[in-house]
DNA sequence: ATGAAAGCGCTAACAC
DNA sequence: GTGTTAGCGCTTTCAT
C-alpha cells in the first residue's frame, strides 16, 4: 500500500492534521519549525506522495487544466505549438495539463452520451467550441472557468482570445492581385466556408478586382491536397496563384505543383495561413498569415487562471491580429 | 452546487447506492430494468456528472494515463504524432491523457522536490526515463504500470518498446559511402553522443572505409542548425554529405545549405533521422531513418493497459526496427 | 432487488 | 502549536 498522511503522522508522532499543515501551508505560522522540519523529513524518507484524488475531493480543485483542441482539419506542428506553450505556462503555475483532442467523432459520441467533459479546474477551448458544447450537453457549467481561443467557433459568455484573420487575408489578396495575377484560386477543406474571414477576403477582393472566383475543394492535411492539385492542374491548367485555407494545404499544394513540374512562384504563387515553422524551410518559403500563437495561448492561460482565482471578475475579450508575411512562394 | 448521486437518488426515490449501481454497472443483474431506466433518465434530466475525484478516491483508479515526453531536443510534429496516437488509443479505451512534458528543467526541479509525479493509472515514458526517475526520487513505485518507449533512456524492470536505430543508421552510412562521398560529417546536438546508435554507426562505418571523422555540434531545433551550417561551410568548406542526428536538424541544415547557395544533393547530400512528414515536402525530399511511431505508441498503450488489467503479467519487451529510406536529398 | 453503513485519504473548522 | 472531528462524493460490502 502507498504511504498515507496517517503513516507519516504515526512515524513522526503527531496527528495527521499536523502533517497536512506542515506539508501544505509553507507559511502557516501555527506550527513550530522543529515539528515542521521533522515531519517534512519523515515524509521524504518514507517516500510519501499525496493522493491527489483525496485532496481534490475535499478542496474541489483537481490541479488540472484541460486543453481542448479541435484536431479534425489541422495536423501538425501547429497543435504541438499550442500544447507546448499551454504546458509551459501551466507547469509554471503548478497545474497539470490534460489534453482533450476532439473532432467530428466527439460530436457523435457526445450525442449518445458516451463522452463526458473533463473534471478540471478550467478549460482552454481552442477552435473546439462545438465539441466542448456537445460534451456538456449544450449548456456550459456556470462556475467552470473556460476560455475560448482561436479564429472561430468562439463561445459566448466566457473569456475569449480571438484571432483575427481578416486583415491578414485582405493583405494576402492585395499582394497577389497587385502582382497582376488574374487566375487566383482558393483551396480549402472547409465545407461551411462562407463565413470564414479568409473566404470573405478572397471573394470580396476578387469581386472588387473584377476577377472570376475559382474555389477548389480539397481534403485536409498535406497528402490529400498534394494529390488533388496535380490532377486539377492536369484537367484545367494551372492558376496563377493559389490562396490556401491553411499552411498544411499550402505545403501539400506546393509539393503537388513541384510533382507536376510547375515552379513556385514562377508558374504559380502559393499563399498559406497559420504561420507554421515548416513553411520557412522549403526551397521557396511559403508566404503565410502568421498567427501569434504563443501570445494567444499565454493570454488564454492567464485568463483561466485569473478566473480560477476570482470567479467574479468581468469577462475578458481580446482580439489578436494575425499578419501576412510575404515570402518567396509568392515572389515576396 | 453540482448535482450529486444523492440528489439523483432523492429525485428518483431510491438510495444513492442504487443510483451508483444503475449508472455504473451496465450488466449488473441485481437491479430491475424499470428502476435502472428511471434512474438513468432522472440523472440525465438533472445533468448529473460524476465527481471523478470521489470515484478515484474509492476505486484507486483515476482513469488517466500520463504521457511523459522528453522535449529538450525534439521540437515539432514528431511529438505531436506521439501525442496524437496515444490520445486516440486511450480515448478508445475511455482513458484521459495527461501530458507531462519534461526536460532538463524537470531534473532540476525534481532535485529540489518541486515537482511530483502524476497520480495516474499508468505512465508511458517516451525518451524520458531520467526525468521520470527523478520525479519519483530515484525509485519507481512497484505497482504503477509504466512502459518505456523510444530509442534510449529505457528503464529497467518495466515493459518496454524499444526503437532500434542501429540497422537504419548503418544502411544510411553504407548508402552515403557507396556513392563515393568522402567527406561525410555527423551533425548532432547530443552532447553525450558516444553510445548513440547513430553515432556508433557513423564512427564505425567511417573507420571501416578509412575516412576521417567530422563531427559537428549544433543547437537543437531547426533555426540553430540552419544558421550554424552556413557559418561552418564558410569557414571550412562544405562536406560531401551530412548525416544528421534527427530530421529537424536535417531540415535546418538543408535550408542553411540552400541559404548559402549550395544544392542538395548536388553539392551536399543530407540524411536525417525520425521520419517526420515534413521531410517529404521539400523540393528534394530528405532521406531519413523512419521510425514506425504509430506502431510503437500503440504497442506502448497496449502494454500499460494490459498491466493495469493484470499487474502480475510477465514483463514485455519488444524491439522495433526503424528503416532507412533513401530520397532525393542524398540522390536516392 | 434495494437500502444502510463503512470508509477511501485528505483538508479545514474547531477545540484545547 | 497541536489534536479531534467532520465530512468531500463515491463504491462496495453486508443486511434485508
Amino acid at each position: 500500500m502507498r504511504v498515507t498522511i496517517r503513516d507519516v503522522a504515526k512515524a513522526a508522532n503527531v496527528s495527521h492534521a499536523t502533517v497536512s499543515r506542515a506539508l501544505n501551508r509553507a507559511s502557516d505560522p501555527f506550527i513550530s519549525d522543529a515539528t515542521r522540519n521533522r515531519i517534512i523529513e519523515t515524509a521524504r524518507q518514507m517516500g510519501y506522495q499525496p493522493n491527489r484524488a483525496a485532496r481534490a475531493l475535499v478542496t474541489g480543485r483537481t490541479g488540472q487544466i484541460s486543453l481542448c483542441l479541435w484536431t479534425e482539419n489541422i495536423h501538425n506542428s501547429y497543435q504541438w505549438n499550442v500544447t507546448h506553450v499551454a504546458h509551459a505556462v501551466m507547469q509554471s503555475r503548478s497545474y497539470e495539463l490534460l489534453v482533450n483532442l476532439v473532432g467530428y467523432k466527439t460530436l457523435e459520441l457526445a450525442e449518445k452520451n458516451l463522452v463526458s467533459p473533463p473534471s478540471v479546474d478550467g478549460i482552454i477551448c481552442y477552435e473546439a467550441a462545438p465539441a466542448l458544447g456537445a460534451m456538456f450537453g449544450g449548456a456550459l457549467p456556470a462556475h467552470l472557468p473556460i476560455v475560448t481561443a482561436g479564429t472561430y467557433n468562439l463561445l459566448h459568455g466566457v473569456d475569449r482570445v480571438a484571432i483575427d484573420l481578416s486583415e491578414g487575408s485582405f493583405d494576402a489578396m492585395r499582394h497577389l492581385i497587385g502582382q497582376g495575377r488574374k487566375r487566383i484560386a482558393y483551396l480549402t477543406n472547409d465545407k461551411s466556408v462562407n463565413k470564414d474571414p479568409r473566404y470573405i477576403a478572397y471573394v470580396s477582393s476578387m469581386n472588387e478586382a473584377g476577377l472570376p472566383l475559382e474555389i477548389i475543394e480539397t481534403p485536409s492535411g498535406r497528402a490529400g491536397p498534394r494529390l488533388l492539385i496535380g490532377q486539377y492542374v492536369a484537367e484545367r491548367g494551372a492558376p496563377d496563384a493559389i490562396f490556401c485555407h491553411n499552411d498544411d494545404i499550402a505545403i501539400g499544394a506546393y509539393r503537388g505543383l513541384r510533382d507536376v513540374g510547375l515552379g513556385v512562384p514562377e508558374d504559380v504563387a502559393v499563399v498559406g495561413c497559420d504561420g507554421l515553422e515548416d513553411t520557412e524551410y522549403l526551397d521557396n518559403p511559403i508566404s503565410t498569415i502568421v498567427q501569434p500563437l504563443a501570445r494567444v495561448l499565454e493570454l488564454s492561460c492567464e485568463y483561466v487562471l485569473a478566473r480560477i482565482d476570482n470567479p467574479d471578475r468581468p469577462i475578458e475579450s481580446t482580439v489578436i491580429k494575425s499578419k501576412f508575411v510575404a515570402r518567396e512562394s509568392s515572389g515576396g
